[in-house]
RNA sequence: GGCGACGUAGCUCAGUUGGUUAGAGCGAACGGUUCAUACCCGUUAGGUCAUCAGUUCAAGUCUGAUCGUCGCUACCA
C-alpha cells in the first residue's frame, strides 16, 4: 500500500454550526486535498466533531434534547454544511464513535505502560450548581463563567506527565524547521514551552457525559486528551493493518487559537510517550476577523459561509453552486497566514465583482465570443504562443509549491494573474483589429486565448471546483482531470467547436447595495453615535486622562480594622489579612510581607476599598484590597486614618 | 506586572538578511479601446511607514522609550 497524503482539520466544537473561522480552515485544507488528488496522491482528509465537552450537556438541555439526539444532529448539520460548502472529506470522525473511545483507551493504557501517567490529586475549581470543574484561566472575577459561586475541591485523578517533554519538542522543532508555520506561531510556541510545561490533569469527575475510563466509571478523559487522538483513530490507529500508510499526517491545519498549547506542546509529547510519529507539519493559521458593516442579515458575528453564499445568489442572480465558489474563493485568496485579516461582506461583494465578475468571467465571456465571431466558434488551427506557454509553465511550478506550502493565498494570486495576462493579452494583440483583414496571428491569438482559459480552470479547480467545471462546459470540452494536463496544448485542442458564453457571475450593482445598506444598517447607527458621544460627555480630550465623579463615586471606600494577620503559607510576597470593614469582614491579601510584620498589623486601621470583585491570589480568596502610597523603591506604604475611626466608616 | 504580536495609501494587505525615487489589489480621477458582464487596457493622484529619541554612510526594517489595539500569563490589590 502507498503511503498516503493525510490532511486534517480541527475537529469542531457541536456546540454551534460551522461560522467563518472553522469554514475558512477547513476550506483551506480542502484546497491542498483537492489538489494533492488532482496531482495523482492518495490522499486521506478528514474533518469532525468532538463531542465529549460538557458543555454539550447544557447545550442538549438548553435545546430541550436528549444529548446524544443532539450531538447526532449538529454533526450532521456540520456534515451537510461542508457537503454543500463542497468540503472533499474522506473521513468524519465523531468523538462519540466506538473506534474513538478504543484508540483514546489504547493510548492511555500505551502511555501508561511507558510510564507517563501517574495519579495524584487534581484541585480545582468546582462549580456546584453547574457540577463543573474549571480551570483558574475559566474563572471570571472569582466565579464561573455562568456566575455561579466556585469552590476549592481536590480529588484523584490521573496525569499526564507532559514536563518530561519540554526539551523533546524542543529538539525537535529545531530538527524540523517546517513543523510548525508560521514563523511567528513557531517562536511563540517556544517560548511558552520555554515557560515550562507542567503535568496536566486528564482525567476529570464523570458529570454523565464524556470517555470513561475503563477501570472507573465514575471519571471521564479530560477533552482534549480524548480529543486530540481522533487524528490517529481516523488514521485506522491502532488496529487497522494500514494505519502507518495514512499517519503521520503531512499537514495538520488549526486556527492560531488552539495551536501552541494543545497541538504544539500536548499532542506531540503525547505522541512521543506513545513512540508515535509526529505529523510533518502543523500550520496555525490567523484569523479572518470579522468586521466593518453587513448587508446580509446574519447575525452578531457569527456569518456562516453557506447563508452568505445564498445571500450572493440572490443579490447576483448567480447559481448557488458557483456563489459557494466565490466564497471559496474569497477565503482562500484572504486567507490569513501570519496575522489576522479583516472581513467584511462590504469587501467580500467587492471582491466577487472585480475578480469573479470583471475579470476571471469576463475574460472566459469576450473569449468565447471572439472565437465565434473570429473563427465560427472553432479553435482554430494555429500555434500556441510561446510566450503563453512559458508563462504558464511558471505559473504551474509557483501553484505547485505555494500549496505544498500551505500559502493558498498565493495559489489563488497565481490563478488571478493569469486572468490579468490574458486580458492585457488580449488588448495588446486586438484581434477584432487582426479580424478586419486575413491574418495568421488571428487563429494564434484565438487559439492561445482558449489555452490561458483552460489554465486558469486547471489552477482554480481545487479552489472553486463549478467555476472550473463551468469554464469547460462552455467550451464544451472534458474538464481537466490531472495537474499533468495543465500546461498542455492538448487543453485546447484544434478544430473544436466551443458553446456559448453564458455569464458564470453576473455583475453586483454595488451601489444600489450600499443605498440598501444604509438604511438596514441606520439603526446601528444610531446606536453608534450614541456610544460615541456618551464616551466623548465624559472624555472630550481637553480633560484627557481626567474621569467624571461619578466614577469615583462607584468606588466605595471604608475604615477596616485589621483583626488578624498571617504568613500566606506558600508565598513570599502576601499576607493574608482579616479585615472588619463595618458590616462585614474580609479576607483580604496584601503583598506587603516584605514591609509589615503581621503581628504589627493586627488592630490596626487602613483604607478598604470594600465593593472590590474578589479575585483569587494563589489559590486564595481576596474580597478587597488596602490602600496604600508606593514607596521610592517600589514598595507599599499603607494609609491610616490620622486618628482612630469607628470601623466601616465611610471615605470620601 | 511579565512575555509576545500588531500599528505602512480612503479600504484590505505585501514589504526577504537595513541599501536608490516605500509596493499590490480594490476604490477615485483622467485617457484609450469595443470582442466582452458599463467590461478590459493604460496613466495619474494619494503615505511624516503610530510618536519620539538613538545606532549607522544608509532605518518601514535594528535598539530604547511613549501612545494605541490585541493575545497569553502572573504572588496585581
Amino acid at each position: 500500500m502507498s503511503k498516503k497524503y493525510t490532511i486534517t482539520t480541527p475537529i469542531y466544537y457541536v456546540n454551534s454550526v460551522p461560522h467563518i473561522g472553522t469554514a475558512t480552515t477547513t476550506l483551506l485544507s480542502d484546497v491542498q486535498a483537492r489538489f494533492q488528488r488532482l496531482t495523482g496522491k492518495e490522499v486521506h482528509f478528514m474533518t469532525g466533531t468532538d463531542e465529549n465537552a460538557i458543555k454539550v450537556l447544557e447545550a442538549a438541555e438548553k435545546a430541550g434534547k436528549p444529548t446524544l439526539e443532539f450531538v447526532d444532529n449538529i454533526a450532521d448539520d456540520f456534515q451537510k454544511i461542508w457537503k454543500e460548502f463542497k468540503i472533499s472529506f474522506d473521513d468524519f470522525i465523531r468523538t462519540t464513535e466506538p473506534r474513538h473511545h478504543k484508540g483514546v483507551y489504547r493510548l492511555f493504557n500505551i502511555i501508561k505502560e511507558n510510564g507517563y501517567i501517574y495519579q495524584d490529586k487534581y484541585e480545582g475549581w468546582y462549580d456546584v450548581s453547574s457540577e463543573t470543574f474549571y480551570k483558574e484561566s475559566d474563572l471570571v472575577d472569582g466565579k464561573s463563567p455562568d456566575g455561579n459561586e466556585v469552590r476549592w475541591v481536590s480529588e484523584e485523578n490521573w496525569f499526564f506527565k507532559l514536563s518530561a517533554f519540554e526539551q523533546p519538542i524542543l529538539d525537535h522543532i529545531k530538527k524540523n524547521p517546517d513543523f510548525i508555520v508560521p514563523e511567528n506561531r513557531k517562536n511563540e510556541v517556544i517560548s511558552f514551552i520555554n515557560q515550562g510545561l507542567r503535568d496536566v490533569c486528564i482525567t476529570r469527575k464523570s458529570q454523565g457525559w464524556g470517555i470513561q475510563l475503563e477501570d472507573d466509571s465514575a471519571k471521564v478523559f479530560y477533552v482534549w486528551f480524548d480529543a486530540l487522538i481522533n487524528y490517529l483513530v481516523s488514521c485506522g490507529w491502532p488496529d487497522s493493518a494500514d494505519w502507518t500508510d495514512k499517519w503521520p499526517a503531512a499537514t495538520q491545519w488549526m486556527g492560531k487559537d488552539i495551536l501552541t498549547r494543545f497541538h504544539a506542546t500536548m499532542w506531540p509529547a503525547m505522541l512521543m510517550a506513545a513512540k508515535l510519529p509526529l505529523p510533518k507539519q502543523m500550520i496555525g493559521h490567523g484569523w479572518l476577523l470579522i468586521g466593518g458593516e453587513k448587508i446580509s442579515k446574519s447575525k452578531g458575528n457569527v456569518v456562516a459561509p453557506v447563508e452568505l453564499a445564498k445571500y450572493l445568489s440572490e443579490v447576483s442572480g448567480c447559481s448557488y453552486l458557483l456563489a459557494i465558489d466565490a466564497v471559496r474563493y474569497y477565503m482562500a485568496i484572504c486567507m490569513p497566514f501570519e496575522n489576522d485579516v479583516v472581513f467584511t461582506e462590504e469587501d467580500f461583494f467587492a471582491r466577487y465583482n472585480s475578480d469573479l465578475a470583471n475579470d476571471i468571467g469576463n475574460v472566459l465571456n469576450r473569449t468565447l465570443t471572439m472565437v465565434h465571431k473570429f473563427s465560427e466558434g472553432t479553435i482554430p488551427d494555429a500555434k500556441i504562443d510561446a510566450e503563453a506557454i512559458d508563462y504558464i509553465s511558471n505559473c504551474k511550478k509557483e501553484y505547485q509549491h505555494h500549496i505544498d506550502n500551505s500559502r493558498i493565498d498565493l495559489a489563488a494570486k497565481i490563478m488571478l494573474n493569469c486572468s490579468r495576462w490574458l486580458n492585457k493579452y488580449i488588448d495588446t494583440k486586438a484581434p477584432w483589429a487582426l479580424a478586419k483583414e486575413v491574418s495568421i496571428e488571428l487563429n494564434a491569438v484565438l487559439r492561445t486565448m482558449v489555452y490561458m482559459l483552460r489554465n486558469i480552470e486547471g489552477f482554480i479547480l481545487s479552489i472553486a471546483p463549478d467555476t472550473a467545471s463551468i469554464i469547460a462546459k462552455q467550451l464544451k470540452l472534458d474538464a481537466i482531470k490531472n495537474w499533468n494536463e495543465v500546461g498542455t496544448e492538448a487543453l485546447a485542442p484544434i478544430n473544436h467547436t466551443v458553446g456559448s458564453p453564458e455569464p458564470m457571475f453576473p455583475r453586483l450593482d454595488l451601489k444600489e447595495m450600499k443605498k440598501n445598506l444604509k438604511e438596514s444598517s441606520k439603526e446601528d447607527k444610531k446606536i453608534e453615535k450614541q456610544n460615541k458621544k456618551d464616551v466623548k460627555k465624559e472624555d472630550d480630550g481637553s480633560n484627557a486622562g481626567l474621569i467624571d465623579i461619578k466614577h469615583f463615586a462607584e468606588v466605595k471606600l471604608r475604615i477596616g480594622t485589621i483583626e488578624l494577620a498571617e504568613d500566606l503559607e506558600g508565598s513570599d510576597k502576601l499576607l493574608r489579612l482579616e479585615v472588619n470593614v463595618g458590616d462585614a469582614k474580609k479576607q483580604i491579601l496584601a503583598g506587603i510581607k516584605n514591609k509589615y510584620n503581621p503581628e504589627a498589623l493586627i488592630g490596626k486601621q487602613v483604607v478598604v476599598v470594600a465593593n472590590l470583585k474578589p479575585a483569587k491570589l494563589r489559590g486564595h480568596l481576596s474580597e478587597g484590597m488596602l490602600l496604600a502610597a508606593t514607596d521610592k523603591d517600589g514598595s507599599a506604604v499603607l494609609i491610616h486614618p490620622a486618628k482612630e475611626m469607628e470601623t466601616g466608616s465611610e471615605v470620601r
